[in-house]
DNA sequence: ACCCTCACCTGCACGC
DNA sequence: TGCGTGCAGGTGAGGG
């Protein structure tokens, strides 16, 4: 699920749900997914807090509390919130509950367990060792066509490994990647450093497009109604345009998407669109 | 410093 | 039906 666009979201459903609620308590019933503190520590640092704000950077969700903390969670592959009563059933793999004045509960579920939380004294956010190396928002002006250019210049790798890579260009997973690479016209397998200016323009301005139009939800958004997933927050499907369409054929030329392996993962793209 | 590979998990689709 | 295989949108440890 999760890439930047799909966290903002989970981040305004979560801000609209439980801004202004008190933590009352909380139960971490796995210990993996908080490895830097026991059950008992992570309650502690909670109980009572009031949750201020819920915002994001990159892909992490922070949720701000009034006791200069901030609980930060990364939901890596099928990490997922979910609003429930007090009586309603937990769901599987439902991993920590918190429990919030207003008797309902906030409770994080991860098939994989891979989803992780930590809870940072607000004073050292900025040096926290999962945020201090992010690369630039890529929304803001921070993240500017010179910043890429740069990033390119230094870079031998492939350009859909160096826009994996959170401490280069953030918010893009392997989906997004596709995805922009596809927009630029852009083979997946070109070389960072020899991507010419022009290219440059053409990724920088692909990366943005297809990170707002997923935010915003242009007219590849529609929102996934069915009732066990829409009782997610922020859950919502998407269509791709190469991502996950081995063998159909390309949007723009018709010829057949092809998929092979970068990295250890899938890339998609269009042999005729793409080049280098 | 940089970059690659693999491990971390469960579930699901597929072929035999 | 049942079992084995491969694959899944993310990161970070470990090693070259």
């Amino acid at each position: 699920m999760p890439e930047l666009p799909e966290v903002e979201h989970v981040v305004r459903a979560l801000r609209g749900a439980i801004t202004g609620r008190r933590i009352v308590t909380t139960e971490l019933r796995l210990a993996r997914i908080a490895p830097d503190a026991s059950a008992a520590q992570f309650r502690r640092k909670l109980r009572g807090a009031l949750i201020k704000n819920v915002s994001r950077r990159g892909k992490y969700i922070l949720i701000e509390l009034d006791n200069d903390r901030v609980l930060l969670t990364h939901l890596r592959m099928t990490g997922k919130f979910v609003s429930l009563t007090i009586d309603q059933i937990l769901p599987s793999h439902a991993h920590v509950v918190f429990y919030l004045d207003d008797d309902r509960r906030l409770v994080f579920c991860d098939m994989r367990q891979f989803g992780r939380m930590i809870v940072v004294a607000k004073s050292k956010l900025a040096t926290t060792r999962q945020l201090s190396e992010l690369a630039p928002e890529p929304l803001s002006d921070d993240f500017s066509l010179e910043y890429l250019r740069a990033i390119l210049a230094r870079s031998h790798r492939s350009l859909k490994q160096l826009l994996l890579d959170q401490t280069k260009v953030l918010g893009l997973g392997n989906i997004y990647a596709a995805e922009a690479l596809f927009l630029a016209r852009i083979s997946p397998f070109a070389v960072a450093s020899k991507v010419s200016k022009q290219r440059a323009l053409r990724l920088h301005e692909a990366i943005r497009k297809i990170l707002s139009e997923a935010i915003e939800g242009g007219s590849t958004l529609r929102i996934d109604l069915q009732e066990e997933t829409s009782s997610y927050i922020g859950t919502s499907e998407r269509f791709w345009r190469v991502y996950e369409r081995e063998g159909e054929p390309c949007v723009r030329c018709g010829t057949r998407i092809r998929r092979t392996v970068q990295g250890g993962r899938s890339t998609y793209f269009c042999s005729r669109c793409q080049r280098t």
